[in-house]
DNA sequence: TTGTACGCGTTATCAC
DNA sequence: GTGATAACGCGTACAA
């Protein structure tokens, strides 16, 4: 019996060896019925199911798993796992893992890459068999040896400074260039771009796909467009704007509805097209409707998941890059003729 | 030297024994070196430490933690870990982890008893050291065994069906009181509750704090307002309207939303005050904004966290119930009287 | 069909 | 100060 005293853990867990000598068998014998594996006797098979039973033994996945090397465990990092698109790809990685009896750690580094760094060889030193990671900006090679190690990893959302890891993006930029191709089709043509962080990876897409949008109209960019404030949104020449993240969308609407308020006193209103990057729950009960441009962030987890689960089960072949649609929902706050 | 061939898991990784012999001393030595235990020569520290260097080695946490049979890892098990509240209460456990060295694996349930369940065993199979879950309804027998085992278990947001584990909980009877007191306040007396399931636990709290408003100032309650739904809300007497989740804040103000539309046009207009249990990022910009209802699910999951460490770290006492204070925001949906 | 012996990578107990 | 050696709970040759 396992009579060792387990400081205060409560009751020692029954092993395989106390489920042996309950059921007089040999320890080989609970494995393989354990693992259902031929060559047991019913009448065998029969006792050793009795005597887990009675003993409520579970087996020791750690254990286990270290004797075969994989912990058919996955990990998810990413800037804040309660982001609403962080958390709906995370329960994308979760699903497809799900499926395959893998268990996803989940992370948050809060854009810190040494909090990163931190997670991820912290994760790595658990033996997870992969890792899903939106990257912070800067170089992955601390990852290097473990991939070469055989930690399978995929990166998603933002590539990452590391070559040899399968990448999972959303097309930002055609999205943005989108959206400005249709804020110039309702006649804009001074059109803004408003983000916190200029120098993140997105906006350095949102900003190539307006630029591009642009130049394919022959219409001029005055550089102070595309570094706007939603403070001086209104100081500003521009007649629509693109914001970069949710969190700038909502301080671009208030401070257009409170500008709209005090003007509207004084008998004047301006109005401002908006488009913004990421979707919300009430979207379309504002008035008018916002409209953005958003991706499906589950779909992308699942996309990532996906990936990271064949490397592991082995397949092997050239890095992979894929870029999944963004799409634009026009819904009416942008949908109108530039106010001069 | 490791000449194990390990599958095709890339290069094997070193281990103390390979970093002993590198440095030229015993096993036991190395680990006294990486566990910053005393009695070492900074002369042999200093050996090792190069070693360790050379090799890239990374201690093996599955193997360490098989000896101290500790993983310094938990377990968050919700409805859905996209959801808002739920994503925010696994940031907030997940806080409180990191400040102690653990990691924290996420699971979904989607509300289904039996994937409660495999997912739970599965990470008490894994020996996390404590479980923080969002039950569902029914019991949780299955999870006695694995607390008498050592397992710590914190339950948030709904009571568990079981005994002996500590639970947080948002005061959502209280908050529906509040939010029922503040439309009486406005002069509404027909006042209706609209939810999905309304056996689900929450429901069952708002639906109390309701009727225990509704009695203390007197006022008759038909048994339809409470059993409302979204396309009849403009049927039924009420006045006023608590909604008991995100999803049927969104419909009720939808549905009134395209009847005041029609209704416009043939010159009249009913208007239903609404409150609903759930914040939303766009509350505020929506006109009238959306009086809410609310908690702060991060610190839910903070405290569930600590209380879960706490019991982890050895505090022994009765089993403990928090309940946290929910808070009406009013913004303006539900602010103005009765529209007989 | 069943059992024996050993190894996974680490910590822990004792000697030296 | 340092080092053999035995665990931890399980899988796996190979023998019986």
């Amino acid at each position: 019996m396992n009579n060792q005293v387990h400081a205060m853990r409560g009751i020692p867990r029954p092993t395989m060896k106390d489920v042996a000598s309950r059921a007089g068998v040999a320890l080989k014998t609970v494995s393989r019925v354990v693992n259902g594996e031929p060559g047991v006797t019913p009448e065998t098979t029969k006792r050793v199911l009795g005597a887990i039973q009675d003993l409520g033994f579970r087996r020791n996945e750690s254990a286990r798993l270290l004797r075969t090397g994989r912990t058919a465990t996955l990990g998810f990092i990413a800037d804040d796992c309660a982001d609403p698109d962080y958390a709906a790809a995370c329960r994308g990685v979760e699903d497809v893992a799900r499926d395959r009896g893998f268990l996803v750690f989940a992370g948050s580094t809060d854009g810190d890459a040494a909090r990163e760094e931190g997670l991820a060889l912290a994760l790595c030193a658990r033996r997870v068999d992969g890792l899903v990671i939106v990257p912070v900006n800067g170089d992955h090679e601390y990852l290097a040896p473990e991939i070469e190690a055989g930690v399978a990893a995929v990166f998603m959302l933002r590539p990452p400074g590391l070559d040899g890891a399968d990448v999972v993006l959303a097309d930002e930029r055609g999205g943005a260039k989108a959206a400005v191709v249709h804020l110039i089709s309702q006649g804009h043509r001074r059109i803004g771009f408003l983000d916190g962080d200029l120098s993140g990876y997105r906006s350095r897409q949102l900003v190539g796909g307006y630029a591009e949008a642009m130049a394919a109209a022959g219409l001029p960019v005055d550089p102070s467009w595309t570094t706007l404030s939603p403070q001086r949104l209104l100081d500003s020449p521009v007649t629509a704007v693109l914001c970069g993240s949710r969190e700038h969308t909502l301080r671009a609407l208030r401070a257009l509805a409170t500008a709209e308020h005090t003007q509207t006193a004084r008998g004047r209103t301006r109005r401002v097209a908006v488009v913004g990057f990421g979707d919300f729950e009430l979207a379309d009960l504002i008035s008018p409707g916002v409209t953005v441009v958003s991706y499906d962030a589950a779909e992308i987890g699942r996309v990532a998941g996906e990936l990271l689960l064949r490397r592991i089960t082995g397949e092997n072949g050239l890095t992979r890059r894929v870029e999944l649609p963004t799409r634009l929902v026009p819904r009416g706050s942008a949908e109108f003729p530039p106010d001069e």
